[in-house]
DNA sequence: ATTATATATCGTAATTAACGATATAATCAT
DNA sequence: ATGATTATATCGTTAATTACGATATATAAT
């Protein structure tokens, strides 16, 4: 079992490596993380931000005024509490965290087209069970 | 088809954002990224990061001087031209790149246990289809 | 009215990433 | 053998980044 996990990985790791979008944006990993954090998550204000990087409150809201003057994210307030602030990707913000954490989907068409139906039926039902087992 | 690639990146950024390692190594993306291509390509000279990275000899030269540093590189000398430098991971050179682009093993164990043989089965050889069709 | 909370801003320090200029050693061309 | 080229390294410098503590402001809770 260890042994295909590790195959696994070199699967994975040879993908990513191989399809990835080849134009790297001028981001740093943090700033990814916080893309994310608002895309996967519902967490989305700056107090849950310094959580998840573990930096104080005010290099998060540093990171925050960074992010949304480079057009990735804007804030709207709470109605029930308007100190907080919520955070939301822009068009551009989901633009950019998936040039850094997808597939390039031009590479993927192509190979999606040379698969087999039961080649592609399988890729596809299988990244399904794992997604919803990984939650 | 464009509804399926789309699906199979959100299904790849899930996975990716669930089951990577927790512990965040204090490591750039141009660090990654070096680490990556001496791990994933036959390219292994200072003169192929300053290429790969786009940037100028020196600068790589120091990014190397630096992982060198860190323990994550080490250098020997072609024989055939001893001015070149041909650069080397370390087994924590290894593990760091691991950490940074790979599945958690022990999440993943989790879930393959939790899989089918069938299904195990399947996840793994759509993998390696994809992965050699990467290439 | 007072205290606590969420966010923002300011001043500052440490680190990083990049470059051009320059140096050194090895190799290639003539 | 000599001069030119190549691969890498180092130095000095600059710009950008990342973080923090202290402080400020507005809102909410007691």
């Amino acid at each position: 079992m260890d042994k295909e996990i590790k195959l696994l990985n070199q699967y994975w790791t040879d993908i990513y490596f191989s399809l990835h979008y080849a134009h790297e944006e001028q981001i740093s990993h943090q700033a990814v993380r916080i893309l994310q954090m608002i895309e996967k998550t519902d967490l989305n204000s700056v107090g849950n931000i310094a959580e998840y990087l573990k930096v104080s409150h005010n290099t998060a809201s540093e990171h925050v005024k960074k992010l949304v003057g480079k057009g990735f994210l804007f804030k709207s307030r709470s109605d029930v509490d308007e100190r907080k602030v919520i955070l939301h990707l822009t068009k551009l913000g989901k633009e950019v965290l998936k040039k850094n954490t997808s597939l390039d989907e031009s590479k993927l068409e192509n190979i999606m087209h040379s698969l087999s139906d039961k080649e592609r039926f399988d890729l596809m039902n299988s990244l399904k069970i794992l997604s919803e087992r990984a939650k």
